[in-house]
DNA sequence: AAATCGTGGCG
DNA sequence: TCGCCAAGATT
């Protein structure tokens, strides 16, 4: 913590008594000023629920792919009460090609739990929102800084990867979020909640435009000239591999197929017509299922299949 | 707590 | 071609 004694003008004298974190907002926050993307949900008309909207759909997903999705969604739903009022079938089918279609789902969820418990309105509440299904603590924090200014730790993969390059040294952060990051990121988070709100953003940015995880942008860097990853001579990652996924022939993969079909159907689909999507009988059924079981199909009588609606 | 859950672009 | 990657949540 600071020393209530130090001098106000010799604040490289002592490094160790200096909040850990002032040398990094200010010039990470001026470069967000001149850089920051203009992306809808950031004008001031997006809203909280324009905020939470895109959250959701950024879960996972690149910014270029929401953007037609985002715009819409939101056309077609303005308001919470809006979406809350469809089938969440038809969440399902505007969501498109994002991919993790649960997400669609959790949304019309959250919308609803929103015009029932909240009158309409995107809780300001960091509690309230983390209860809304599809919300953790990612999601949590960030709807409440970016859309109501408040001060939390925002902690996605972006700013980890730079609070593991600049502050820790390494080139990646660990597989799962750590209690180490979160305490850093604790450390680190501004005590005014504007800045602490300018630095979410800031931060986020820096490692989504500049510090990125094939990370060609150190020359572009604000904070280059103190990042530890970059003063030790940037040394490859080691220890366990990093976590792949695998696609091509799993589960999933059939889910998108059968799921694809029933998006495009406007009236109850044939078994025979999603038989067509995947050759091996036994993991077809158990994705139809899986399907039916997360409420992203609903079945019908005679083997008829349609997005829920209800 | 490790596994699961989509999709497409890029080198 | 194929592995990596992209604003996580849930169980």
């Amino acid at each position: 913590m600071t020393a209530p004694t130090k001098p106000p003008h010799h604040s490289s004298s002592a490094a160790h008594d200096t909040d850990p974190g002032d040398a990094l907002h200010a010039p990470v926050i001026d470069w967000f000023a001149e850089n920051a993307r203009d992306l809808p949900w950031r004008r001031p008309e997006a809203g909280p629920w324009g905020v939470m909207v895109s959250e959701f759909m950024l879960q996972q997903t690149p910014v270029s792919r929401v953007l037609p999705v985002y715009e819409q969604w939101l056309a077609r739903w303005p308001r919470p009460a809006d979406l809350a009022a469809e089938a969440p079938g038809e969440a399902v089918r505007a969501w498109g090609r994002l991919g993790y279609p649960r997400r669609a789902l959790r949304l019309h969820g959250a919308a609803a739990a929103i015009t029932e418990r909240h009158g309409g309105d995107v809780p300001t509440d960091h509690a309230h929102l983390l209860a809304l299904p599809g919300i953790g603590e990612y999601t949590a924090a960030a709807v409440a800084s970016f859309a109501y200014g408040q001060r939390h730790p925002v902690l996605d993969t972006n700013v980890r990867r730079v609070f593991a390059r600049a502050v820790t040294g390494v080139q990646y952060p660990p597989n799962a979020t750590t209690a180490a990051e979160r305490k850093l990121a604790r450390a680190l988070l501004p005590d005014d909640e504007h800045t602490a709100s300018r630095w979410a953003a800031a931060s986020m940015e820096l490692g989504a435009l500049i510090c990125t995880a094939k990370n060609e942008g150190c020359h572009r860097c604000p904070i280059a000239a103190l990042c530890a990853w970059r003063l030790a001579g940037k040394p490859e990652h080691d220890g366990p591999p990093r976590r792949g996924q695998t696609y091509a022939g799993t589960d999933r993969q059939v889910r998108g197929k059968l799921l694809a079909v029933l998006r495009e159907a406007h009236v109850p689909v044939p078994q025979s017509a999603l038989d067509r999507v995947w050759h091996e009988p036994v993991q077809r059924a158990r994705a139809l299922d899986g399907l039916v079981s997360d409420g992203l199909v609903e079945p019908l009588p005679e083997g008829l299949y349609r997005l829920p609606l209800s």
